[in-house]
DNA sequence: GATACTACTGACAAAAATGTCAATAAAGAA
DNA sequence: TTCTTTATTGACATTTTTGTCAGTAGTATC
C-alpha cells in the first residue's frame, strides 16, 4: 500500500528571521554538544529546515560557524557592557559587578565560545571584546577612583578567571566531589578579598 | 619520461614504539592546530606512516583520539604528582609549587587537552586526575599544616585557575595590549597573596 | 640460508559531509 | 486574479574522510 505523505507546509521567514533561527539552533548545538556537532545536516535538522536552506542563507557551513562566532561575541560584549558599577558603593559594587561578569561567562555559552575560538585559532575575532574591555575600564571603573591602567589589568584578571571558571569550574568541582558551583565560590571569594586588600 | 621512484625503505618499529610515534604526532597536531586537525590522513602524514598503519595499531581514528586523551591525562597526572612541596619553607614552597602547576598547564598542551575534553563531553576520563588531586592533597600539602579538606579546595582553586590561565591567559593578555604572560603573573600574585592571608 | 611472524603499505571501497540545481510554494504587488 | 519575487526544498553531484584487504618487506628464529 502506497502512502502518499503530504509534504509539510513550508514556513517562509524573512531572511533575517531565517538566519537568526538557524544561528540559534547552531548555538544550542554548540553549547550542548560542542563544536564538532556543527555539521550542516545537524544544524539544518535542529533548525527545522533543509540543508539547502542553510546554504542559501550562509553559503557554506564554515560561514555559519563564523556568523555564530560573531553573534555570540556580540552578545557577550553586550553582556559585558551592561555591567553596572555604581559609583557610590565601591565594595558591594565590585561584588555585584563581578558576579554579573561570571554569570555572563557561565550561564550563556560564552566560556564554550572562548574555548572554541582558542582551539580554532580564531582569536583574531576578539577585537570587539578588546574594545568592550577598554570601554568598561574607562567608563565603569575609572569613576570609582581606580586608575584606568590598573582597571584594565583588573578586568584582564577577572575575565581570565571568569572564562576558566565558567568552562572548567563545574566539572572540576564535581570531579573531586564538591558541588559544581564550588570553584566559582572559591574564585569569587579570593578575587574579592584580593581587590579589598588592594584598596587598603 | 617515466621515472621509477623506488619506494622509500620501510621503518619497522615495535608496536609500542609505533603507537607512541603516532600519538606524539597527533599530540603536536592537537596542540598546534586544535582537535579538528586530528584527521586520519593528517595524523598519518605527521607521523610519517600510511593511513592504514594508523588503523592497524588503533583500529579507528576515534580510538587514536581516545588513546591520545588518556596518554596526555597520564602525563598531566605525572606532572602534578611530581610537584614538590618542601615541608620546611611553607611560604616559598607554595610559590614554587604553584609555579610548577601553572607550568604544567601552560607549556605542555594540558590546557588544550582540558578544553578539548570539556567541549567533547569526555570529562569522565578525568578520574585519574581526581585521584592525583587527592593524593597530592594528602601527601604534599597535608604535612604543611593545612587540613586535608581545605587542601583539596585549594587545589581545586589552583587547578581551575591554572587551566584557565594556560588556555586563555596569553591571548587575552595580548588582546588588550599586554605581554602574554601578564595574566599569569596577575593570577599568581593574587593567588599567593590570598594564601598568605589565609595562614595569617 | 630458509621460514615464520607481523608491521607496513598502496589501491580500492565505503561512508560521511558538503555543496549544486532546477522546481516548488508562500507572500506581496500589480 | 495574475504576476513577480525569492525563501524553500528534494534529488543529485562532488568532495572529504574513513575504513578494508591482499600483498610486500623487515626482523627474529630455526
Amino acid at each position: 500500500m502506497s502512502i502518499k505523505n503530504k509534504p509539510a507546509p513550508r514556513i517562509r521567514r524573512s531572511p533575517e528571521e531565517s538566519r537568526s533561527n538557524i544561528l540559534s539552533a547552531a548555538e544550542s548545538l554548540l553549547v550542548q554538544q560542542g563544536p564538532q556537532s556543527l555539521r550542516l545536516a545537524d544544524v539544518a535538522k535542529a533548525a527545522g529546515v533543509a540543508n539547502a536552506t542553510v546554504l542559501h542563507h550562509f553559503g557554506s557551513i564554515d560561514a555559519v560557524q563564523k556568523a555564530l562566532m560573531e553573534r555570540m561575541i556580540g552578545d557577550l560584549v553586550d553582556a559585558i557592557m551592561a555591567i553596572e558599577v555604581p559609583a557610590d558603593a565601591p565594595a558591594t559594587a565590585r561584588a555585584t559587578g563581578l558576579k554579573t561578569l561570571f554569570d555572563a561567562f557561565e550561564t550563556r555559552g560564552a566560556a564554550r565560545l572562548a574555548a572554541w575560538l582558542e582551539l580554532t585559532d580564531e582569536t583574531s575575532r576578539l577585537t570587539l571584546v578588546r574594545e568592550a574591555v577598554q570601554e568598561v575600564a574607562q567608563k565603569k571603573i575609572a569613576n570609582t577612583g581606580v586608575p584606568a591602567e590598573m582597571a584594565e589589568e583588573l578586568i584582564l584578571l577577572s575575565v581570565t578567571l571568569a572564562v576558566g571558571v565558567g568552562l572548567f569550574g563545574p566539572s572540576l568541582s564535581t570531579l573531586i566531589g564538591k558541588p559544581p558551583e564550588r570553584a566559582r565560590e572559591l574564585t569569587l571569594q579570593m578575587l574579592l578579598a584580593y581587590l579589598q586588600s588592594l584598596s587598603a
